[in-house]
DNA sequence: CAGTGGTCTAGACCACGTA
DNA sequence: ACGTGGTCTAGACCACTGG
């Protein structure tokens, strides 16, 4: 580190003030997320270690040609994607941990994007039917209603993972079953032009029926992870009431927190 | 969609109009927090249905005596929150759904505020052992250093729920049995001045081993929901490694997610 | 076209931690 | 006492959406 004498302050200082950063003003892209690219491919690169101070806003603002709550902008998204730690009195700092990278959240998205991935999915059924009472009420529909049943197969390596039961309201979309295979449901929502936005799940384990046995490929009595979740698009309309077993032994559910402050 | 009706109507104008919002220059809380507190208070009551757009930022700036980025702000905090949906040439909205108060995220917190409330909990072991290998690679010390272990079994209405595992840094904080019975890990943690910032989780499931289902007063081989979590606080340390075991007939994980945009 | 949110600026004062 | 982030202001222009 630094040679002798100085506080370890020289040193966390910031390596920020070797940094160029590249701001183009003529981008479509914001600036402050211009910023905050940078700043995250610099901490990815190691070049603002943890612990280094980031320097205090205003320097960084004049010395960027920014105005200050542009920089803060870009910092707090960082601060909330977790990377950085702002404390009073004392500066902004790289946090400083081995926590892994955005693995993000959990399985809206994983579900969302391994579906064109490695897995395969099988459409076992895709029928309309009578809803199930819990699927009307997730539904927000009348015991009974008609609605559009999916139960899929997902296998990655050849091993069965998962058994996807889901229940959509009749005129949501148009599900065809070869690029339900290929493209996964999120997806083709998606391109249908429903933005998800929420989505409420809970998840819990259970023991393996006979028939759950059999399609996964596991014993009877095994132990199972369930989830349930209930989805919602950006208008509040309920899109999606979903069950999913998952084999306990090929499969768990991995997050991240942040506390909030 | 839904049954009929009520869709692209060009709704009530803004049942904001006629509320008044009470803010305090004096308080400590900042306005826009106040303000986001009291439109909160106001969809909550019902009197901001959902669907209702909220009117737009400049108006509202004005009639509240405000500046812009302030009111916006505090929209901001509700969207994050995802009560609120701005779009870009129409206006904010409510959002509109039966999505569930913030039962927030997930067990981080539910462990910590159920700590001190309806559930017990029992210490059932407390000592300093040798770290077991995964337990010291999370902490990130040597295989076999000494980490403190801490077993405790948590009961609801007299019936086990869970049994909590988890190892410490040695030196991290002093636990008292009794205070930790009353009061839970992550309080003592906070008010021994260790503010907790990331964790990460690994939900699954498993079988009852036949200590566990003795313990748990299930039978040998019952499914178990599993949870594996690494926490760190703000400096990066890792403060704690744990794996728990829940009996799924009495316990699930339950959160909601926000998709990201 | 008009209206909305999205971005940005250049200042200001305050509250808090550290020294 | 000082330096930090925390909050706030009063404007400005742009990009997108809708009729």
């Amino acid at each position: 580190m630094a040679k002798s004498g100085d506080r370890p302050r020289a040193v966390t200082e910031s390596a920020l003030s070797t940094l160029d950063f590249a701001l183009d003003r003529g981008s479509p892209v914001p600036l402050y997320h211009q910023l905050a690219q940078q700043l995250e491919a610099a901490i990815a690169r190691g070049v603002l270690a943890p612990g280094n101070l980031l320097g205090n806003e205003v320097d960084l603002s004049v010395r960027l040609g920014l105005s200050r709550p542009t920089v803060r902008q870009a910092i707090q998204s960082l601060v909330d994607k977790g990377l950085l730690v702002r404390r009073r009195g004392v500066g902004t700092q790289v946090v400083h941990s081995r926590v892994r990278r955005p693995l993000e959240l959990s399985s809206l998205y994983d579900d969302l994007e391994a579906a064109g991935q490695g897995p395969t999915t099988r459409v076992v059924r895709h029928e309309t039917v009578p809803a199930p009472a819990e699927a009307a009420a997730a539904l927000g529909l009348a015991g009974g209603s008609e609605v559009v049943l999916l139960e899929r197969l997902r296998r990655t390596h050849n091993q069965p993972v998962a058994l996807l039961c889901n229940y959509l309201p009749c005129d949501l979309l148009d599900l065809d079953d070869a690029r339900l295979e290929s493209t996964g449901l999120y997806r083709m929502m998606r391109s249908a032009g429903i933005t998800l936005h929420s989505a409420r799940q809970t998840v819990g384990a259970r023991s393996a029926t006979a028939s759950e046995a059999a399609r996964l490929d596991e014993k009877v009595g095994a132990a199972l992870l369930t989830m349930e979740r209930t989805a919602y698009d950006d208008t509040g309309r309920t899109v999606e009431y979903a069950t999913h077993v998952y084999r306990a032994s090929r499969y768990s559910f991995d997050f991240q927190l942040l506390v909030r402050s």
